[in-house]
DNA sequence: ATTTGCCTAAGAGCTAACTCACAGGTGTAA
DNA sequence: TTACACCTGTGAGTTAGCTCTTAGGCAAAT
């Protein structure tokens, strides 16, 4: 599929996904006739692992530092595990602080309710 | 107290305080004789919910936007209180996701483990 | 008297992660 | 055949949020 349509479903946008390639998030894009990136279903699944790793704040280098184990094969295997575990920890992490801080949000919506009703 | 016990109390850098007092997050802190900043109790809980706002994303715009309806007092009130219910929604959001996406991490970890068996 | 360790303002510089602009090429549709 | 909607690479520009540099001033210690 086009660049077009994989940005659609990966929901990164046409010009992410080319940054994205040039840092080597992504390697050896199929290309067409043309020259027109031609992505699979291979690419979108790890479009949408990507986009999971985002969402809980991986830097673009530690999304990278993976992908290289990936492609460095099973000998990595190990390195990889320890790498997703201490990114495990923390997110866990931050969502405790997170959680922490939406109670004292919360304390504060109620203060405010009150206050409200005067 | 001088910049550089606040700094150590709130947990912010001097120069992260100067640009928050620049930006409007901080206003009117008192000086002394020699023009240095003499940070008080009160700013120092301020700086502490700010840091729980950063810890949850709020952007800096946000909390200047939160900081300034406070500078304008009462009237204010259910203003802040709709901005606070909307950043916990966003917050909450943003937990599930993660969590989600933790679940996803300890898949593919169990996943690893078992290869490394091998 | 000079060194030390603070402080000041103002503005330049930096990093991450995009995002945009440009000049040009391709294939289909009217 | 000309308009349209795609695509290409490359390099410049943007934004948020700091962080550093510079030039200078104060007060206590040596």
């Amino acid at each position: 599929m086009n660049i077009k349509k994989f940005a659609e479903l990966s929901e990164f946008s046409p010009d992410t996904l080319k940054y994205y390639e040039k840092i080597g998030l992504f390697v050896n894009i199929k290309r067409d006739t043309r020259g027109y990136r031609d992505y699979s279903e291979k690419e979108l699944e790890w479009a949408r692992f990507l986009k999971r790793l985002k969402s809980t704040d991986m830097s673009v280098d530690g999304m990278k530092y993976y992908a290289e184990l990936y492609r460095l094969g099973d000998s990595t295997i190990s390195e990889r595990r320890k790498m997703l575990e201490e990114h495990h920890t923390k997110v866990l992490d931050n969502i405790n602080k997170m959680s922490k801080t939406l109670e004292i949000i919360n304390k504060k919506i109620e203060l405010y309710k009150k206050r409200e009703k005067n």
